[in-house]
RNA sequence: CCGCCCGUAGCUCAGCUGGAUAGAGCACCAGGCUUCGAACCUGGGUGUCGGGAGUUCGAAUCUCUCCGGGCGGGCCA
């Protein structure tokens, strides 16, 4: 609709050029946007304004012409012009709800598009370090993370999931350090445990797992505990396996998968992480000082040079990590994004730099990134920060346990990425009007009700018969409703191209609102006037659609019945 | 000291590639089911959009500056 009232401007801007009114303008694309305030009609353009310094025209003087030059069409029962120069449409009744039709044909796939053209994207997500369960932090970058890739699914993009796991480096030793000494019998609060050990309980249940010669199996591997407490190499595999294990499992229980899981020991073992210190070098953006090789971020943006390589020949962490980005960008990935913490924002600098140093003409803004920030968990007006499991943090698989996945996910997708976010416990489990979730979930419940309801009246009572009936609706609900289901498309290419999935959220609460004024205002399945029932029986289907289309991009659950 | 994010109603937050009278939910009050799911709806009011300056027809939105909060700034990850 949109598109064909700007189509229509156009036509009436190359009349306005034909007559030496207007100078022409080359690429001028009129915008056409949705009113915020029915009063304003059901939608609105600026060109008037826009253009009236350069038509040496009074921007209303402007408008009244371009609306004189609009051509006929049946679109618009008229067109006024308000405020300092808007032009105002107000769509005809079947403009309104031809929507319908469109939603019924194309089911699951309305709200689509083909715009990323097939083209291949990469969205690395999560990434935790293989040393404990996942912490809610995780759990908003899984959220993120997975409706990011159903948006750009949705938009045509052929995306790829991604997992790294940090399974080399101190952190590890740590975690193996720290299982070792459980096996000992040692506690966090004995003198002999290791300094910056790992504390959580979770790490006697690892100690016993091992010690008990037990197998478990990760996405990628199957390891059998030796069980001896002097193996430090032992107990680090065992470890690493076994928190994966849990970590997918947390994932699972989340309904987030991935399609490949990297691993940095790889870059390791391929030399890779050798090649690009290598690579480095050659290009002439390294330098040895006090023993240790540096590189010359500050060449790329950085506020300083950074250490490479250690004295003690070890590689900083940001090494392999530039390496990493090199294998995805020879892996052909020419558009990668990067969901993580916000906490680890300054590695962003580092990583380009690398990147850029090594002169393979990879774009300055590549990698994309998408951070979050922090989140804090309430419960009973207080901040929850302890886990029993994890010790020091609420893990994701705690909120999933308290409050369920699909008001986990709801709640941790529904915050713009960049705001910190308090998570309340006790709303996300209220079963009521407190409750977004269950608000949008119950839209969907019962649309599905009415739809047994009506079927249960005669088999042709459905919601597809109602498509020649729709000048039925006529009332300012119905019509209102339509027109915000015609919005989604534009709210699902937005939201796709902003990397933002919190918009799809705020859109259902939305929609549900309008559906559920509409129910509450006129009955739907009315034996005594079936034509309009059906009318309204195929606006409530398509409502039904679109409900189920937007919480499947965020990974929620549509429920035929609660 | 430097970098990034945030500051909008009592609370949690939308709105930010400039648009018309700044919104929603919660909380609070008053109403609405012998009828399709009341986990719902209708009505009621709330703002120095952190302060200040600038840019222009127009600023919550862009720029600068100050204040406040969070996170980073290691040869830790």
């Amino acid at each position: 609709m949109k598109e064909a009232l700007a189509s229509l401007l156009e036509t009436a801007l190359a009349t306005l050029v034909a007559d030496n009114l207007v100078p022409e303008v080359p690429d001028l694309k009129p915008q056409v946007d949705h009113t915020r305030d029915s009063s304003h009609g059901d939608l609105a353009t600026n060109l008037a304004m826009v253009l009236a310094k350069r038509a040496g025209m009074a921007p209303r003087d402007l408008a009244e012409v371009l609306v004189a030059a609009l051509p006929e069409n049946t679109l618009i029962a008229k067109a006024e012009i308000a405020g300092p120069g808007f032009i105002n449409f107000f769509l005809n009744q079947a403009s309104h709800v031809e929507v319908i039709g469109k939603i019924l044909a194309s089911g699951s796939a309305f709200g689509s598009s083909d715009i990323g053209a097939g083209r291949k994207v990469q969205v690395e997500f999560v990434s935790a370090n293989p040393t404990g369960p996942l912490h809610v932090g995780h759990g908003r970058g899984a959220a993120i993370g997975d409706s990011l890739c159903r948006l750009l699914s949705a938009t045509g993009w052929d995306v790829q999931r991604e997992f790294y796991y940090n399974d080399a480096g101190q952190q590890i030793a740590n975690l193996a350090r720290s299982v070792q000494a459980r096996a000992q019998g040692l506690t966090p609060d004995d003198p002999e445990w290791p300094e910056d050990g790992y504390r959580g309980t979770y790490i006697a249940d690892l100690a016993a797992a091992y010690q008990d010669g037990a197998t478990v199996s990760a996405a990628d591997r199957s390891i059998t505990a030796l069980g001896a407490v002097d193996n430090l190499e032992a107990i680090r595999d065992f470890s690493v396996a076994w928190l994966r294990r849990e970590q997918d499992l947390d994932l699972k229980a989340f309904g987030v998968r991935f399609d490949n899981y990297f691993l940095e020991s790889s870059l390791y073992d391929s030399g890779e992480v050798n090649e690009t210190v290598a690579a480095l070098e050659q290009a002439g953006h390294t330098y040895e000082e006090g023993g240790a090789l540096w590189l010359r971020t500050s060449d790329f943006g950085d506020d300083k040079d950074r250490v490479m390589r250690k004295k003690e020949g070890e590689y900083t962490y940001f090494v392999p990590d530039v390496a990493y980005h090199l294998n995805k960008w020879n892996r052909g990935y020419r558009r990668v994004i990067n969901e993580q913490g916000a906490d680890h924002h300054s590695t962003i600098t580092r990583v380009r730099a690398g990147l850029q140093g090594l002169e393979e003409g990879i774009p300055e803004g590549w990698p994309e990134y998408v951070l979050h920030q922090m989140v804090t968990v309430l419960r009973d007006g207080e901040e929850v920060k302890l886990s029993k499991r994890a010790g020091s943090y609420v893990t994701l698989r705690d909120l999933i346990d308290w409050v369920g996945q699909d008001a986990t996910r709801f709640f941790l997708a529904a915050r713009s990425a960049s705001s910190q976010l308090t998570f309340d416990i006790d709303l996300a489990l209220a079963q009521s009007n407190e409750n977004p979730v269950f608000y949008i979930q119950y839209a969907h419940a019962r649309i599905c009700s009415v739809k047994r309801k009506a079927l249960a009246q005669a088999a042709d009572w459905t919601p597809e018969s109602g498509l020649d009936q729709l000048d039925k609706l006529v009332e300012p609900e119905a019509l209102t409703l339509a027109l915000l289901l015609s919005k989604f498309p534009d709210v699902v290419h937005a939201a796709a191209q902003q990397l933002e999935p919190h918009a799809i959220a705020n859109y259902l609460r939305e929609l549900a609102s309008a559906f559920h004024g509409f129910y509450n205002a006129h009955k739907l399945v009315d034996e005594g006037d079936k034509s309009q029932s059906l009318a309204r029986l195929s606006l409530a289907e398509a409502t039904r659609q679109v409900i189920a289309n937007g919480l499947d991009l965020l990974g929620v659950s549509a429920p035929e019945s609660m």
